[in-house]
DNA sequence: ATCGCGACCTGGTTGC
DNA sequence: TGCAACCAGGTCGCGA
């Protein structure tokens, strides 16, 4: 599931590989993906075609690619979404959505090695072959999503910060972020610790996944108050999220050098670093209580029930 | 205003 | 064997 470190993933191969590029064409396969477009498919595929894309940002779980129209893509990867940069006459995949044609901007046809010259300046600076496959060869954007809870539409105006997602804080991850003013919020509200997480408004990029790691780093069960813990708890708490998160997007990075960019690879993290989350039945990696599986906000919570003591003056089944 | 829940989706797995 | 139920969960919108 796509949190706030493949997200990013996603971010710097766009960044690599599509940034520069003019979007010659674009088809849309099925209209759910474009749901949110008030103009529909052709709505979508109007505002877009011989435009250039400028840059690729991030806030929290949402990208947006903003254009030279002052415009943005802005797109939510949802549970299963991928963006793929394919040579064209790649086979369909299965759940294709919206594809794409990417053709080289003129400038980079007359004078092929500015780029070189001009990188961008996040991006580590691709290697010589990598860049000669980019700019030689014609590539598709592709959105895939299986179970389409995710989403494309042009955010007028939003190539700075899209308005439909002024409502989503900063991430950890983001220098920006005022830890202050986060721990003084969470600890406003009685509302549990791991829904507070989860709450896009107060931090973005946290997902199930990762608000359970850094929950059981932190030793705290996620049905916690947030008005119940102390500040020390809380600004640990945050630490431990974006530790996490820095980890899995360290795991990532290798798909950083593909010309692939996919999402559902996971970044490898899953395979071995997590301590709690899927680990039901596991013994936990510091006390070896076998780690619970419980529901929680119709979504499964796991966690360490020795490490992790659920609050007390709760009414929590068990 | 804040809070919490159901709906939206598909496909793999489980249960009867 | 066949079919239904369940599960995965990010975000939005609605009702309390």
């Amino acid at each position: 599931m796509p949190e706030l470190p493949e997200v990013e993933v996603v971010r710097a191969g766009l960044a690599r590989h599509v940034v520069g590029r003019a979007i010659a064409a674009v088809e849309v396969l099925h209209p759910r993906p474009v749901r949110r477009e008030p103009g529909g498919p052709a709505g979508f595929v109007a505002a877009l075609v011989g435009r250039t894309v400028t840059d690729a940002r991030r806030r929290g779980k949402y990208l947006w690619l903003p254009l030279d129209s002052g415009d943005a893509i802005l797109g939510h990867l949802g549970m299963s979404g991928q963006m793929l940069v394919q040579p064209v006459g790649a086979a369909d995949e299965r759940h294709l959505r919206v594809r794409f044609s990417l053709v080289e901007p003129a400038l980079s046809v007359v004078e092929p090695a500015l780029s070189l010259l001009e990188p961008a300046p996040s991006v580590v600076e691709p290697a010589p072959s990598v860049v000669e496959l980019v700019e030689t060869t014609p590539l598709e954007l592709r959105f895939v999503d299986q179970r389409m809870f995710g989403g494309l539409s042009v955010s007028v105006g939003g190539a700075e910060l899209p308005a439909e997602i002024a409502h989503i804080a900063r991430d950890p991850l983001d220098p920006q972020f005022d830890d202050a003013a986060f721990v003084r919020r969470v600890r406003r509200r009685s509302s549990a610790i791991k829904r507070q997480l989860l709450d896009q408004t107060l931090v973005s990029g946290v997902g199930n996944i990762y608000a359970d790691e850094a929950l059981w780093r932190a030793r705290l069960h996620g049905e916690r108050p947030g008005d119940r813990l102390t500040g020390a708890q809380v600004t640990e708490l945050l630490g431990h999220c974006r530790e996490v998160m820095l980890e899995a997007l360290g795991q990532g990075g290798t798909s950083f050098d593909a010309l692939y960019v996919n999402v559902n690879g996971q970044s490898g993290y899953f395979d071995r670093s997590l301590n709690a989350y899927g680990q039901e039945g596991r013994p936990c990696a510091r006390c070896g209580t076998a780690i619970r599986r419980i529901s929680f906000m119709n979504r499964s919570s796991y966690f360490c029930a020795t490490c992790q003591r659920p609050p007390r003056n709760r009414s929590v089944p068990h």
